[in-house]
DNA sequence: AGTAAAACTGACTGATTAGTCAGTAGTCTG
DNA sequence: CAGACTACTGACTAATCAGTCAGTTTTACT
């Protein structure tokens, strides 16, 4: 089992560093450990050893949230949404491939025509808006957030964090010094009464 | 010199559609109904194809740009920032792509080894974002805009507003019914006055 | 120890790939 | 017409690819 946990690994690694078609089943075995022949006795194919990867990833992210919210109190829905945020992009720093796989378009062209890996990829983006949707509805009932349709609030906000999230992985800007601006401007779209 | 460009539209149509390593030379020349060879007369390399391929969507998002800009006037900054979203949401479904392209991982790849590639990501950003900047200082000036640092809020609206289009292209949600959300979204963090 | 199943592998295959090259057709100039 | 040049092509090559298979090793259980 620990092959196979091998292989998943370096699979993850290369489809996220390289896409899909340009990773090798050849190089997933040589970085992990194995031979050719012993992928294809794990994975029946190329396109199953990247829905296991999507998979895991999809796993990987649902779990560290659940763990971080799990672990951690907030004042207020303002404070939750601040810290659902900073988690996201510690994460996407600390396990950039996930974020790497789920940025390629190759998942996304594979969903039109392959319902499991359609139901990982909207899992992993159900489960993210969700916490931040459930976020912003705590923050309406507290006080500490005005806003008008939870759903499409969290979309938003989502979207302007995953974004900066592709800037930083594709390294075109710095997360860093964007982070204090980013937070900010979330509290001005919900309207954060300090 | 009608063949070459054949040549080039086939190949950002495929390289947008496929990615870079999915994309065979081959079809490129099949879908410029020309033969292989020729292709390779008119670029010497698959990636000197691409490279040429991210000059021409470069050349035409700026041209794009420079033209609407040209075409329209704005009462004020908050106007004109609303306008450029606008533009750049309608321009994303126009063509998209030349940015399923710029949303492809490869460039950034390239680009890591390549100083051309770079330059070319570089020119796009640099000149999509100092539009949005441009716009920003606009709104300071004409007092329809309040903002601290320029530069840093005119990169979280483009995050935000190139997220969204990451939805639209890779067909997670509908953008049309988060354009009003997110128009409403930057008025709030420019603090528009009504 | 015996044995059956699971895990693994080396050697292979047919298909596809980027890129080459020798040669042909068309066009422009003197 | 001569000849030089550009545009173009069919036929090829060497490499790489996903996937197969027959056979070997390792593990699990009695």
């Amino acid at each position: 089992m620990t092959k196979k946990n091998d292989i998943l690994r370096s699979a993850i690694t290369l489809f996220a560093d390289r896409g899909f078609q340009d990773a090798s089943m050849t190089e997933v075995a040589r970085m992990g450990g194995v031979s050719g022949a012993t992928v294809f006795y794990h994975f029946k194919s190329k396109e199953s050893l990247f829905l296991t990867a999507l998979e895991t990833v999809k796993d990987g992210i649902i779990e560290e949230f659940d763990a971080y919210l799990d672990q951690h109190e907030f004042a207020s829905g303002i404070d939750l949404v601040e810290g659902i945020i900073s988690f996201y992009l510690y994460l996407a720093g600390s396990v950039e491939e996930w974020f790497l796989l789920l940025h390629s378009h190759y998942p996304y062209k594979l969903a039109l025509v392959n319902r499991e890996c359609r139901s990982h990829l909207e899992k992993i983006y159900n489960s993210l808006v969700d916490i931040f949707e459930r976020a912003v509805a705590q923050g309406r009932q507290d006080g500490s957030i005005l806003a008008d349709d939870t759903r499409k609030t969290a979309l938003v906000i989502f979207s302007m964090v995953d974004g900066v999230v592709r800037f930083k992985i594709y390294n075109l800007y710095d997360t860093g010094a964007l982070y204090r601006e980013l937070i900010n401007s979330c509290r001005k779209i919900l309207k954060y009464k300090t």
